[in-house]
DNA sequence: TTGTCTTAGTTTCCAAAGGAAAGGTAAGGT
DNA sequence: ACCTTACCTTTCCTTTGGAAACTAAGACAA
């Protein structure tokens, strides 16, 4: 059985209990506005095929009536794996339907050759079912790569990846060839903020927004429970977003770009500039800023208000309720945080200053973990 | 019968007529993926209530087959009245299901007490409606109120207006106490953003932006068919994007911002300081520019090129299939149009320039149709 | 003229889905 | 022991829209 052949309030159910864990089938009725007969009728055979199970009562003290039986999702009945490509490697997670990893790997990439790389995929997918320890016969339920760029996960091809010079690869045939599992692709971002959606930050959010800061600055955009693609593949450029007090170039060719002064890399030669010190890295950057030198510091505050700046943008476009904030650079968060948040403060229109920043580190693995959202979001969430 | 009695497929039908104006019923069951019998079962009862009628056979040629029979809404089944409130006066007009004007009428306040305008529009729409040439038993179906500020159409409140002044009115309710019909109201911008989505340029592509320029610089945005209205009421609120290149001070107390160059205000403002004529209108201003005056022409471009970032960030966040333009200064929009082009272009990045940028003119009456757009998508999109 | 082909529209029948409401169940309270 | 309360299950029924057979209306050819 799948969770496709089933009626749409299955789907409903077994999504409340992902999203929130473990519920009375009375609370899921009153949560999804199913009556209490409906959730019991298609509760039922979703616990015959093991895609949830009781758990016990729920710890309520002095109530009245009946106990309730909490139900939850079975999150061990299907594993996805989830695969990040980048110029230089590949990074996999082996995941469950939440999304938990339970097994990482990664993989340098000797060639950015199509079927170089659609092997190397199918090696570290099989890699990671070994160390999750699955049987050979145990059937994995999908794989889901994700790739920075321009990729249309409706047709499973890759439009343009700068990084790995690709254009239209049809990756997600490739791979389910290769690897034998039904294979979704996705952009990098994109599929992070599917997985905040259901499992992290954005749980339960009608709208919420994912800004990823490193070696690129970009952002995710959750608006209604699901996630804007635009129109022609571009959307949550926010490294690219002109905004005031930035004078430097960008890669892009224009001036006043976020990414020409709070990428890593801007970051990195900015610092070297101020420094003198043209072999100076990231990590010598963020000790001389914490040591108290006033001219990294300064090119720390520079890029925090251009970030604050981006999510002032976002707040003032499309008034989301969170905007997380995530990227490799956390270990230097303090040294942007409170010009972020200044320069959110100072340009957010309105209410729009009401939106929640949160800040979430950027595990390496977390990247992988959003192909496995992918992935899984195939199977309880089909057909949108 | 209301259109809220028939089941799913009714909605269903009688939307895509409207947006795509005369259908036969199997030209409808393939865009909206019905069968023909269900075209037939849901269309009768329409048709039986007035609701859609049969128009007659499409001009094909050398058909074969048995020819196909069109049917149309019939827009005039359901009057609805729009009514535009500002600091000054009302706008109103009165019009029909596609949010076609029948009659057009204008008040002037004398007061922002909310009990005065509350009668002032419930007068309007009476004059509307002798105007239309409605009898006195004819029941309107529906008033759309739209106002600028923070506007909670669920609730049916304003919650802040800087205009009137008002805070956390009732106004739907009082509205509809008033004038003896059910009362919906919404936000300015968000309810041309329904006029232009349901009968506009913004007809059948899921996504969209309405940019208006001119006393305010805002957008409205609707995404995979809805409007967004912004976690905290704030949306769409280019005016105050801090973009680049702008050092004027805005009304909000930011540099930066895209209606500190480009409202009307703040265009004629820097014309007088560019002529040194303190009592320069924008008429003369723009008569100036035509006339190439080198420096009011430089207001006008340095208008352009904010309006044209402001259009960027737009594209790259969101990704629309087409921008729509739109605002009162569309007699001086020659003197912008190259400048928002070329920054537009400029700017966007990757496939995002692929969005299409169209202008629209926006006459007086037309914010008024946007209340009407907004009444009448409660009776054929009910609860959302 | 008449039969055949093609597409449009209608009708009948049926399966799926979920609501209503009655009934069964497991706890605490009296 | 019995009542109350809230949870859960079961039965029955309505609504909805698909499947498929059938009718309708025109073009075309024999």
């Amino acid at each position: 059985m799948t969770l496709a052949d089933q009626p749409p309030a299955a789907a409903l159910v077994f999504q409340t209990l992902l999203q929130h864990g473990p519920l009375s089938r009375a609370e899921i009725g009153r949560r999804t506005g199913l009556t209490p007969g409906a959730v019991t009728k298609v509760a039922t055979p979703l616990m015959a095929d093991g895609w949830i199970t009781e758990v016990g009562r729920p710890a309520t003290e002095g109530a009245s009536g009946r106990p309730a039986t909490l139900i939850a999702v079975r999150a061990e009945r299907a594993l996805f794996a989830g695969v990040k490509v980048t110029g230089e490697e590949l990074i996999g997670v082996l995941a469950d339907l939440t999304a938990r990893p339970l097994a990482t790997g990664r993989v340098l990439l000797d060639s950015r050759d199509v079927g170089t790389v659609v092997l190397a995929i199918a090696g570290l997918v099989d890699e990671l079912r070994t160390a999750g320890g699955m049987a050979q016969s145990d059937a994995l339920h999908g794989i889901g790569v994700t790739i920075s760029g321009d990729v249309d996960s409706r047709l499973g091809t890759v439009q343009y990846s700068p990084f790995l010079d690709w254009r239209r690869v049809p990756l997600a045939q490739l791979v389910e060839s290769a690897a034998g599992a039904p294979t979704v692709i996705e952009n990098d971002v994109r599929a992070l903020t599917v997985a905040e959606q259901w499992f992290g930050a954005g749980a339960g959010l009608s709208t919420f927004a994912l800004v990823t800061v490193g070696a690129g600055i970009g952002a995710g955009l959750s608006i209604g429970g699901r996630v804007v693609s635009g129109a022609h593949g571009v959307a949550g450029e926010v490294g690219h977003l002109p905004v005031s007090g930035v004078e430097r170039v960008c890669t892009c060719g224009n001036t006043g770009c976020v990414e020409a002064v709070a990428s890593t890399h801007a970051i990195t030669e900015q610092a070297r500039q101020a420094t003198g010190n043209a072999r100076l890295t990231m990590d010598e950057a963020v000790r001389l800023a914490h040591a108290g030198d006033p001219a990294v510091r300064a090119v720390f505050a520079g890029a925090g208000r251009a970030v604050g700046l981006a999510l002032a943008c976002v707040a003032n476009l499309i008034g989301p309720e969170r905007i997380i904030i995530s990227g490799e650079g956390v270990a230097s968060y303090d040294l942007f945080a409170d010009h972020i948040r200044q320069s959110f403060v100072d340009h957010a229109f309105g209410a729009a200053v009401d939106c929640d920043l949160v800040v979430r580190p950027l595990p390496f693995e977390e990247w992988a973990r959003g192909g496995a959202a992918v992935a899984a979001q195939r199977v309880f969430a089909p057909a949108k």
